[in-house]
DNA sequence: AGGAAAAATGTTAGCGCTAACATGATAGAG
DNA sequence: CTCTATCATGTTAGCGCTAACATTTTTCCT
């Protein structure tokens, strides 16, 4: 495939390569006058950059090397999401990258992109990213001050869900949390607990039951949860695919949902409208951390200087027909017996 | 980052670069003596290549840009899968890549590996690539003789299905297809009526509907199939999200599943877990795919000239609790009345 | 052993780009 | 109107690798 070079657009505009170099990486170098004659003949030529050779002068890769572990499972979108975020911000800067399942497969990069991982892994990769001098963002929770994180802000959403169902009138509000040692777990709890404190509910741990993050486990839990506390209104779950085992597990035990039971659930990436009625959930804005990411990591390549960065994103509530007033709305009688 | 260069690897082993380079790329061509002495250098120094300078040598770009049309939703795993397999075939050959939603963003490349998309953006895509002197393989079926295309076997994936539905003792099978004017749809309608021509049974047009791939539209056509003709004891389905639909529908009809009703699904890709029982459908191979699309290009970008490839993958069945013998047990009888 | 073919290795040059330095143009101060 | 600061542009060299050709070594046939 024939490419013009920057050769030909200096060629064309009767310049040298240089000052075209220039147009491109630093146009406030160049007299404006040169600069249009510059991009009229980059226009004529059609030329785009060579990122191979601008990797290889700039002693750079060109690559971004994206570590999902093998644990995640791509049959959740939550990785595709993430990834088209980080793939769009990446191309526009001419970075391209490889996605990598384990850390023992490891390839030349710039820089690496790395998702939730347990404690050991996050300290080894920023061991192994650090020994090459390459700098290293995280998606998720990190032990460590001194690494780049961007994460989905749990708290808020789990937050925002119980407020909102506080604020249609529940008051018996249950939850069912993934059965997962990770940080996500224990902030969807703690945003579930926060609602309940600020309106002044108790917090029952009776009516905290966790389930492996499958259809089948939820609505075990959420049966046994049901069948043993009649009085819940409302089921906060910590993903869609646990609310919607929840779902099933009302209509089996002949509870309408919402009208008897409202769900919530969290994530929002397609799973939340696979049942009648659909999940009232919170979106996690994964491509937008996906592009945060990228643009972060581009930031630390360019040798910004700037302090480590800890950001978290807020979700998105998506309203959903699984969420409805108490039938028999409760007027704000805050004290209730702990059980 | 400092990488050990050729350079390094050549003076350890105390000869030139291009034997180094020769011990890499066509290890024939170098005595063997020669190349147990380099290949002890290059993992004394720790050598990994650099894949923008060996692409700017072999004027390549490295890079492989993947179109995955914009309206192909990312939240169905598909699209991750696919990914996948291409990222692991490409970057064992020190390829990237990059995903491109839509044609208008062209980058630079070596290559296209592109997603299904209508006949018309086929053949645009197709004189684009072409005008670029860059090869391109296709996922999905094609009008064109001229490019190369690997795709699942959607004729073979419902024909397995409706096979054994048969051979389960079932005749009375009924078809809930994808409402989309695409390659697929009729495929997976073909792979149907050819398992019931096969065994002798009669196609029936009032059996089979389509609906729109969403669990709530897959419920309404099938609520309506089965209020109508009670007879059917089995129901293909074309997807597994629309396959939850029907289950669905069945249950809120008080037809039992698989008892009264055997359902099946296909994609396999994680939504035939998300009921109970789980959907009996077909897998589509999507990560295979994804690795011979990228094979291919390779080849193809290698210079061996080959004809062009139509090749097709086969889907692998499932087994899932929503498929069992019909109660009453037919025995073959392959005289039916068409209605 | 002589010599031509074949195999193994080395040398040169250049892929397209940019950092670093060198030079030329412009402008403001004395 | 010279002299220096500043800006604008050009020149040189090299990033790490490999194609193409050049050279040396080996093979093995007569």
């Amino acid at each position: 495939m024939i490419l013009a070079t920057l050769k030909d657009v200096a060629q064309a505009a009767g310049i040298s390569m240089m000052t075209v170099s220039r147009v491109i990486n630093a146009p406030d170098r160049v007299k404006p006058a040169t600069r249009e004659l510059v991009e009229k003949a980059i226009q004529e030529v059609g030329y785009i950059q060579n990122p191979a050779a601008r990797a290889l002068a700039n002693k750079r890769l060109g690559v971004i090397d994206v570590y999902i572990p093998e644990h995640i499972d791509l049959s959740n979108s939550f990785a595709m999401h993430l990834i088209a975020g980080i793939s769009d911000v990446l191309s526009s800067y001419l970075y391209s990258f490889l996605i990598l399942r384990s850390r023992e497969v490891s390839h030349p990069c710039d820089g690496y992109i790395v998702m939730g991982l347990f404690k050991d892994e996050v300290d080894g990769m920023a061991e192994y990213a650090g020994s090459r001098n390459c700098p290293m963002v995280l998606f998720g929770h990190t032990p460590r001050k001194d690494i780049d994180c961007i994460d989905v802000d749990n708290v808020q959403g789990t937050y925002e869900l119980t407020r909102h169902l506080i604020a249609q009138g529940h008051r018996r509000i249950a939850m069912l949390n993934v059965a997962e040692e990770k940080d996500y777990t224990y902030d969807r709890l703690a945003g579930y607990r926060k609602a309940l404190r600020e309106a002044g509910l108790p917090f029952r741990p009776g009516w905290v039951v966790s389930a492996a993050n499958h259809e089948d486990k939820g609505f075990e839990a959420a049966r046994a949860l049901l069948a043993a506390s009649g009085e819940v209104t409302a089921l906060v779950c910590a993903s869609d695919v646990l609310a919607l085992g929840a779902v099933r597990a009302a209509k089996t035990l002949g509870i309408q949902v919402p009208q008897e039971l409202s769900v919530t659930g969290f994530d929002g990436l397609g799973y939340h409208l696979l049942t009648e009625p659909k999940i009232f959930t919170a979106r996690q804005p994964v491509y937008d951390v996906g592009c945060q990411l990228a643009s972060l990591l581009l930031q630390r390549l360019s040798g910004e200087a700037l302090d480590t960065v800890k950001r978290l994103v807020s979700p998105e509530l998506i309203p959903g027909g699984s969420v409805a007033a108490p039938r028999a709305a409760v007027t704000i009688s805050q004290k209730e017996e702990l059980p």
